[in-house]
DNA sequence: ATTAATAACAGTAATCATTACTATTTATTT
DNA sequence: AAATAAATAGTAATGATTACTGTTATTAAT
């Protein structure tokens, strides 16, 4: 991976990003550093920023796959009414810490990722 | 809401599916029980279910999304070769346990489900 | 430092999962 | 049995993402 400044632009961009943004909206903010940046190019580098674990993806309740900049362990609260994604960062062993911090918490999801039993196997 | 033969065909389909499967796949295999459903029923269907929280969504690495007729709490692994996400029903207390299983833990995320405090209140 | 090779780019067109729309059918209520 | 409106089949539209193409910029080798 060649080093670009767009790449970088974009890198930090989102790592100077409070929220989880979309590639539409990190288009915008890069734009007010290089403004003919195309879409395409913000795409591409997601991808590949994304292919080398430098930056996450958050799953969200719209379509659009939103980025994440901040590789710290850390959880994720989605607001069914408002659709925003929260960082939690201390580790709440049950969800009666949530109530106490003012959230009330329906459900939880947990997925672990890396290679099936098959897949560790064939390589 | 009303019953319908459609809903409740696809609601079969999907808890008698052992898999975690896209709308289109569910509208395959609805259709060998209702041959001339629409794909905008089976779409409009799932969506129902999932806000009436019969019906999960899972998430996945291609841009689909994927459905899960199963509600027991459980996990979910998702392999970054295959692409396969396999249900894991036994609640590990560390990664450890996954690599004993055969799994090769590379990262996990969690997320939780609810109202935020802004939300919470403005009701 | 020049040049060669090619990754990355801007701009635009294409893709395709999902949603919206419409006229018709069907489940419920009166 | 008629009235109401939710649900449907079929099709068109949407929009986030990806693919493509000719050009530019980075890296490595001469």
């Amino acid at each position: 991976m060649r080093s670009s400044k767009q790449r970088d632009a974009v890198l930090n961009v989102l790592q100077s990003s409070c929220d989880h943004p979309t590639a539409d909206v990190i288009y915008e903010r890069v734009k007010e550093i290089i403004p003919n940046i195309s879409l395409g190019t913000v795409y591409r580098n997601l991808g590949q920023l994304h292919d080398e674990g430098i930056i996450t993806v958050v799953e969200s309740s719209d379509k659009k796959v939103h980025y994440e900049g901040n590789l710290e362990d850390h959880i994720h609260f989605l607001c069914k009414k408002c659709d925003v994604i929260t960082d939690v960062f201390c580790k709440p062993e049950t969800p009666s810490v949530f109530n106490e911090m003012g959230y009330e918490v329906e459900k939880q999801k947990t997925v672990y990722y890396g290679l099936c039993k098959a897949c560790r196997n064939n390589i």
